[in-house]
DNA sequence: ACAGTTGACTTATCATCGTTAAGTTACCTG
DNA sequence: CAGGTAACTTAACGATGATAAGTCAACTGT
């Protein structure tokens, strides 16, 4: 109820705490700074969201936690929040406007390529993102980019449901890629791998391909090349029959 | 918290053991030969948590319910369980048991194709599964799956990096596709759209091509239809250059 | 046949979490 | 200067994942 929560860096800005067993009106320091002075705000929370998530991944995002970091209570946040879940979501769709909207230039490919890549490349910075996909995208930076993405094929001559197609297709892909990638780099368990490896040891006839194509050898396949040679292969569909 | 927990009389039974903890689920071996008339599994664990999922969400599995349901102590399930993150992996494990794995004949993009569609109906028939996906999938059916994958594509002449790139792509594909049409489906809050289209309505210009797609509006694509030409057109890519 | 071991559970208990309700204070408006 | 409201704090609730310790029947070896 106390410095557990309040702990925060006792910066000069904000006075006037009295407990109920303090001495005389003469001792006590003045009432001092009426307001605060960096108010709580939206864009605060999210910020010291991210990086919290950055740092401690999404289970280490807690309320108590974050309104630490923020020299407030807990309950504070729920003035600008409604709840944990809206953290996250604002969360998401921060990071998503990390993802630079390249200029559209006259190559439609290079733009989309661009964009799939700043996608992907911002979920891998933070890790615990591409999980959290799986709550509603509805935020303006991921519209943005949608719609950037869209545009781009359009441009390429992709039209209908074609269009529907390809832009699910990318999409997807991105969002599946970033996910997988993400969840292999995250995992902290290192024997994650060698159990699987034991598994496939005890039966190595039931997955020869697998064995094989080395799928789950390290640095055998370099993740950013594959994913960009993914993207050509999809780029490469013919906009029309 | 006892006849709330509580349930069926003890019977008689059987015995078993217990091997050392280990990193993951996937290692650890389930204790064998139990007591109890009905005596708890690790398979009766699992398949009662799939179902409780199904019933209400990731977030209405708890220890404490899932407990109930089986008529034991919530404390039991760890004799069992280590965590509950371990519950969670089992049962994407479990319903990827689901996908029935083709029997390879001629028609190796026949073969592909059941796959990847067996692969999305299993997701969608368990919305909370996709999400989950961001856990390490190591389990026997997840590896099984993926090998069946990467054959079928072998069969067709992909090799290398090339075999490689085509595998993610389709594997990330229907991960990603299954994961943002659950998270849509699941949706309850009708007004999400809505927020969405409000926020579109605001600066229709920012999005023409999202605008003219249909891309948010309901019923405007099938779902099955898109997902299943994408499929196609990443099967139409040539084995080699 | 009986003591001891152990597998499989229950009881009791924690610390922590998200969230609500009810103050409390500083600022703004009229 | 009264009153309202924005922006917090204090207090508290119920639920949750998890651990530690207790219980007790079934099997073991002798």
């Amino acid at each position: 109820m106390n410095a557990t929560e309040l702990g925060g860096p006792p910066d000069g800005g904000r006075e006037g705490r009295r407990p109920p067993d303090a001495g005389t009106v003469w001792l006590r320091d003045e009432p001092a700074r009426p307001r605060r002075a960096r108010p709580l705000t939206r864009e605060r929370i999210v910020e010291a969201a991210v990086t919290l998530l950055d740092e401690k991944g999404t289970d280490g995002l807690t309320m108590r936690h974050l309104a630490q970091r923020l020299a407030v209570t807990s309950t504070a946040l729920y003035w600008h929040v409604k709840t944990r879940d809206d953290v996250l979501d604002l969360a998401v769709d921060q990071i998503f406007g990390e993802v630079r909207l390249p200029d559209a230039g006259d190559d439609w490919r290079a733009d989309v390529r661009a964009l799939t890549s700043g996608w992907r490349a911002a979920m891998l910075r933070h890790p615990w993102a591409p999980s959290l996909v799986g709550r509603p995208m509805l935020g303006p930076n991921v519209l943005a980019r949608t719609e950037f993405l869209q545009a781009g094929l359009a441009r390429g001559g992709f039209t209908g449901a074609r269009l529907a197609v390809v832009t699910r297709l990318l999409a997807n892909y991105v969002i599946g890629a970033a996910l997988t990638e993400a969840t292999w780099h995250r995992t902290d368990d290192p024997d994650a791998r060698a159990a699987a490896r034991r598994h496939i040891a005890t039966d190595p006839a039931a997955y020869p391909t697998l064995v094989a194509s080395g799928h789950l050898d390290d640095g055998r396949w370099n993740d950013d090349e594959l994913f960009e040679r993914g993207v050509d292969a999809i780029l490469a569909i013919p906009p029309a029959d």
